[in-house]
DNA sequence: CGTTTTATTGATTGACCAGTCAAACAGTGC
DNA sequence: GCACTGTTTGACTGGTCAATCAATAAAACG
């Protein structure tokens, strides 16, 4: 890894780790790049400006999310078991920890004014939403499967959100079943 | 309404309009007397700080949404009408404006430090649950009713989470359509 | 070694903002 | 018209922060 990337994804993980500290996107640069041990200035050098340090940390979290999911698909053929892959990788360790759901509430305010992190939400969405109904598609039909799709989806999201701010003591375990249960009835309700 | 009620209720629906116009809680207190027409410093002699002006702010929409709640329940005898009831409620005019939506993202993000907004965010986490299992428990069970309870409300947060970002052309109509149709394909595979 | 390029910082700036306070103002009763 | 009460403001402060920039240190290279 050259110098430069290496100084970015630093402060990158600083900032994911500094919002996760303080709940808020109004961190100054100063703490970040205090964290990654660096002078302020050296952030805006990278960067450019805040809030494009803050999508960069973004990206990098959407696509470690990519890779976990892709990872978990790898060489599952059932669509059941592809579709629990997929519902499990979005509760996984790396997508669930303190740090990065911070960051992901934050990105969500965000998207209400930034244009480019809506971009990035919409990738998510659209990305989510295919995992979801390739597999469902032979399950469910072609016609049922694009709504419980949608469902599914907004449930892990909403789950996603409880689980954020009341984590149990085993997130993940009743995370994933809840939303495993309401796609079981989704598709018991087809028959 | 006394003078000083009166006063409040106008610097919180300036704060509330004004989160909406600009998407984030880091707005001023100046910008929100302006809106209201007074001077900044009255924010301050009725509120305290901003911490408290946006708390009693969330407070007026949480309000706001139960008496949506009773009003829609009122009446209401059959028990799957009254489930739609609650669930309409939650996309009710009044629950769905851009504004309150934009205070609701950042009361999620502010429920991640501050305990007070935490309290509430229980408060009506509690409500929506306790509606809920209140009408499902006849159809559903005891058994079933809190699991399906849980899911719904999720449901419900995550589709609004949803439209919030990307409002189709009539929200509060495919919004309660998919909750409504995830409560249906629940009962249905009950059977 | 000397030179060019890249990485890094310290110092600074200009704007902004939450919160304070003492003074002005408006209404009310007398 | 005066005293009293609650309302409202203007002016101010102390602090913070994003962003800039000229200067330094460190590599890379020939």
């Amino acid at each position: 890894m050259s110098a430069q990337a290496h100084r970015r994804t630093q402060l990158i993980e600083a900032t994911i780790h500094e919002i996760g500290a303080t709940g808020t996107l109004s961190v100054t640069v100063g703490q970040i790049a205090k964290r990654a041990g660096v002078s302020p200035a050296l952030a805006f050098h990278y960067f450019g400006d805040k809030d494009r340090l803050f999508l960069a940390s973004m990206r990098h979290i959407l696509s470690s999310y990519g890779r976990d999911v892709r990872a978990a698909l790898n060489g599952v053929e059932s669509h059941r078991d592809r579709l629990e892959a997929v519902i499990r990788a979005s509760f996984s360790e790396s997508n669930f920890s303190h740090d990065v759901i911070a960051a992901w509430l934050n990105f969500y305010v965000l998207a209400h004014r930034s244009s480019e992190a809506q971009r990035l939400l919409v990738v998510y969405h659209r990305r989510l939403h295919s995992n979801l109904t390739r597999d469902l598609r032979p399950l469910a039909g072609d016609a049922a499967a694009p709504g419980i799709a949608r469902r599914i989806a907004a449930l892990i999201d909403g789950i996603y959100l409880r689980y954020a701010h009341f984590p149990s003591n085993e997130p993940e375990q009743n995370a994933s079943a809840h939303v495993l249960a309401a796609l079981n009835n989704e598709l018991k309700a087809l028959a």
